[in-house]
DNA sequence: ACTCCGTTTCTAGCGCTGCTAGGTACAAGA
DNA sequence: TCTTGTACCTAGCAGCGCTAGAAACGGAGT
């Protein structure tokens, strides 16, 4: 039993291992340089084993990009416990941005490379679902008679646009502020 | 002078022929099926005789890029004639979001893949321009004292984040719709 | 008509990728 | 001490983007 269990934890490590090495190569270098070679050089084993603890290079992707949703999660809710009730939309929206201009590396593997993790099902993933819901509780006030959840998302998409379409140099950086104020102003407002 | 220019048309027509396969591969198997070996096969030519023409895979996507953003600039404007001034807006949106889900792999060339075309500056390729320009035309009656320009790459943006989110999967297809309705009716009111 | 020369095009191959089959070496149990 | 099962590595496959060097072609000059 003890024997087993530590194998167990252990084997636990080495995957921590596995997935925290393939982050902060594609942070230093992008996801272009983390090839499995170089991932399993850096955890100092054979490329074989990294099969053994995931299913492919998309598998382990989509382990740093559960890290990243976590992360995500985390700076929302911050952001919105540091605002008050009005100012939680702004406050949320700069720090979405901010997520992934500072970890655009992270940002990539949750929304660009990694198709494969559940999504809009019961299925997705706790960090997931967590950062969505601090996004919905941020544009609920402004919601009027709309469906808070679907006005979120309507909401989410538009910040994921104006980050990709900025990163991919289509959205000039140095208006990025006054176009998230333009944003704002279209949201804070509740029609009907 | 004569054979001179003949070469240069045959050159003409062979560099139309393999941006054509290319887009034809890439519409019926995806990106990752557009490989050289198998680009080259289809235009009955050697792998070579692409690098000859084009810098790399990149600058042959880029021309499909091209490609795909003039036929967007005519749907959009289409669509924007076809509509009255008052639902000019609403008219673009649904042909902008249709474009994207009919032509996938050409809205990919356009935004997931080819980095290198410049955009937001003068030397941005004329059709590219002439899809941008549709979209202002169609925000500028909503944009109240904002800068239409800057409004509508804000639009511009939350457009692209429902289509790439709905893409992957992020966000279920079926209230495509409704998402779309909410936007509209946030950008169809002029604040202040 | 024949040779020459420049261009065009192809064959072959480099270094890399994700991934896997097969064998080796090690550690636990009898 | 020997056996057995597991963990691990070496070596290799098929395919990728891209390129060097050779071959074949076509027009020009004698």
């Amino acid at each position: 039993m003890s024997i087993q269990t530590r194998r167990e934890r252990e084997r636990a490590e080495r995957e921590r291992l596995i997935v925290t090495a393939a982050r902060e190569l594609a942070e230093a270098e992008g996801w272009d340089a983390v090839t499995t070679r170089r991932l399993a050089e850096r955890v100092e084993y054979s490329q074989p084993v990294l099969y053994s603890h995931f299913a492919g290079k998309d598998a382990i992707m989509a382990a740093v990009a559960v890290e990243g949703f976590a992360e995500l999660a985390g700076e929302l809710a911050a952001a919105r416990a540091a605002a008050g009730a009005a100012g939680a939309l702004a406050a949320v929206s700069e720090a979405y941005t901010a997520f992934a201009q500072r970890r655009p590396a992270l940002y990539d593997a949750m929304f660009s490379q990694a198709v494969a993790l559940p999504f809009a099902t019961d299925e997705a993933p706790a960090p997931l679902r967590a950062g969505f819901s601090e996004l919905v509780e941020a544009v609920r006030p402004h919601a009027g008679s709309a469906d808070p959840a679907q006005l979120t998302e309507v909401y989410w998409a538009a910040l994921h646009g104006l980050v990709t379409l900025t990163r991919a140099g289509r959205l000039l950086r140095p208006a990025h502020d006054a176009r998230l104020a333009l944003l704002l102003a279209r949201f804070t407002r509740a029609p009907g």
